[in-house]
DNA sequence: TAAATCAGGTTAACCGGTTAACCTGCTGTG
DNA sequence: CACAGCAGGTTAACCGGTTAACCTGATTTA
């Protein structure tokens, strides 16, 4: 089942089924010639090794996904829009999709495998995937390889450097902003900010979204309304406690994270606060099923289907220019804010 | 950056960067040559071309997960689940994943696919993934190619039939069983099933398990109470709808989709129904936000992470036997099912 | 009619590795 | 001393394709 055997079947030579099989545009093989090495290949059923292919164009016509994250991070709804995304576009182009993933710790691996992949030609380009959560150390190592004017990398995720590489985000900034405005305008004066681990580059990103919210609001900043928390649902849940407790005027929530949202809302539940009368609550990302929750939860739409669609097209402009693109949010209001009243506590 | 590259450097032939570049154990390299190698290999950051290594050494390195799905359903959660298994074992053998998914119609690509992908070493085994959604016919189709004693491929998921080849499935008969009974054992009488479209491989045996609770429970099956919808919300509603309108007795429905679990149940809700007051619901898959639904939702936990690991380990088993592995499921009661009560219309 | 052109192939080099078989010089042994 | 054995390499074939360059006979063209 290779070149070779067709060539002998048909009796000709491997150059002429090689054209046969590639219908070269120029088609330098007659009509009876070609039936004849059709016939071969039918009989033969041979399907030419893509991996010989691969290694003769010197292209392996295939994209790389990275997911730094370990298996429970993985599961991650949005992941899930990111790789559909990035699918559909490789699907259209006709190349495979190979799934890179870290092992425990999301700071790793970073710059170092994107460099090994890419050399060893296991896919012609890369697609770095959830940059949200990883640290500055893990960005910068991989940014410092894709400066490099050949380097088929995008970052997906907003990318909060002045380098010029290519990345797809989303306006964080902007649905933070307007979260935190939404939440003033229903006279939220007192707003709880859970982020996600310090070390994540998101989190100061998001304070600072917060605080110009604030600012614009003419509303203080104060400390100790804001916490991290490192994704788990128990220092979610012991977090939302600590919040309400120590600050009684708070009546409303911001969460980093939509799995910590969830557990937010449980442990505001199980305190004995109602959501949104008592204290209101905006989770960072939508999810499908938010409208069936109990309050359906308000949340900040991010395209991630899309801006995975976006990352895959950019991997393939040849253009050597680097681009960045970043998509639009939407605060989506559902019941669980609502207009402030003091809290019963 | 190419052997012959680190060759010349170093003063040495091909097969001895090879060797050292491989470790080999009898070790047929000096230590000062080795040293030499090293080298030059770490100044031109040298890197085995991995296209050449598979040609060369006839594999792929790589397994293939299809999941026969278009976009809008590839969005199923219980795929990152599945994707996420086979990655973890992918990794810890070192070798790629690579991703594919058929087009819009889930009935292709089947076993000539397979057939193709194999032929062509784009893969060493392929995993095809969510067959309870696929056509008879597809499944037929990749069966047959999977009788073949060489074939590398995994069924994931239930294969009702019994030819032997690879699969691994979960115990679905046997969660839906336990589910009935429970509806039956809190008192109810008249339990409505949604099932998914009837060319679904699924539909057939999930009404086959619900007649069996049934008779089990010396109830009498009523047709008019199975109905079959294709995933869509609004399919999903209008069938509750008629379904509750038709059958004033119908105190629980079992959905055999969980997307379409919520939209059944928003149609409830919509009608004036209570949850689970007047009506019970259970959903076929379980979720990890089912718990902080209004009202949180009672299903049938399959453990499609762990299904996802097991076949990718079925797909390193050379031994060559074809192994079946079912794993079992659990219904997790929440408050979507209650104790049966006349319904107010 | 001689030269140019062209259709329809083939030859051979190449992609970048692996590896069986072979070579070479040294050491040990009967 | 002749030869076996071995350590430490190299040669060359091979994996299964692609493609530039070349060949050959038939058809145009000047």
């Amino acid at each position: 089942m290779t070149l070779k055997q067709v060539a002998e079947l048909a009796g000709v030579s491997r150059t002429t089924v090689s054209l046969v099989v590639n219908n070269a545009e120029g088609s330098r093989v007659s009509r009876k010639t070609r039936q004849r090495v059709m016939n071969a290949i039918r009989k033969l059923d041979y399907k030419p090794n893509l991996i010989a292919q691969r290694l003769s164009l010197r292209k392996s016509n295939a994209i790389g996904l990275l997911i730094p994250f370990s298996s429970p991070l993985f599961s991650n709804f949005t992941n899930v829009d990111i790789i559909g995304g990035v699918q559909e576009v490789a699907n259209e182009k006709g190349v495979d999709l190979v799934l890179f993933s870290s092992g425990k710790n999301y700071q790793e691996p970073g710059g170092a495998f994107i460099d090994t992949v890419l050399k060893q030609n296991a896919v012609d380009g890369i697609i770095v995937a959830n940059t949200r959560f990883s640290t500055r150390r893990f960005i910068d190592n991989v940014t410092r390889h894709m400066k490099d004017k050949r380097s088929h990398a995008v970052l997906l995720e907003y990318y909060w450097g002045n380098e010029a590489i290519n990345y797809v985000g989303a306006d964080y900034d902007g649905g933070i902003f307007q979260s935190i405005c939404h939440l003033i305008g229903l006279g939220h004066q007192t707003i709880g900010l859970i982020t996600p681990p310090p070390e994540a580059l998101i989190t100061g990103k998001m304070i600072e979204s917060y605080k110009r919210a604030l600012e614009s609001n003419h509303i203080g900043f104060q400390g100790r309304l804001v916490v991290s928390a490192d994704y788990t649902a128990r220092m979610a849940q012991d977090l939302t406690r600590r919040l309400v407790r120590e600050n009684p005027g708070l009546t409303a929530i911001f969460v980093g994270d939509y799995e910590m949202a969830l557990s937010c809302i449980k442990a505001l539940k199980e305190t004995g606060l109602n959501v949104p009368k008592d204290v209101s609550v905006i989770s960072f990302a939508d999810h499908e099923v938010f409208p069936f929750l109990d309050p359906s939860l308000t949340a900040i739409r991010i395209p991630y289907y899309e801006m995975g669609k976006r990352a895959a097209e950019l991997l393939f402009d040849d253009s050597g220019e680097k681009r960045q693109i970043i998509l639009p949010t939407e605060l989506i209001a559902r019941d669980s804010t609502c207009r402030a009243a003091a809290r019963r506590t």
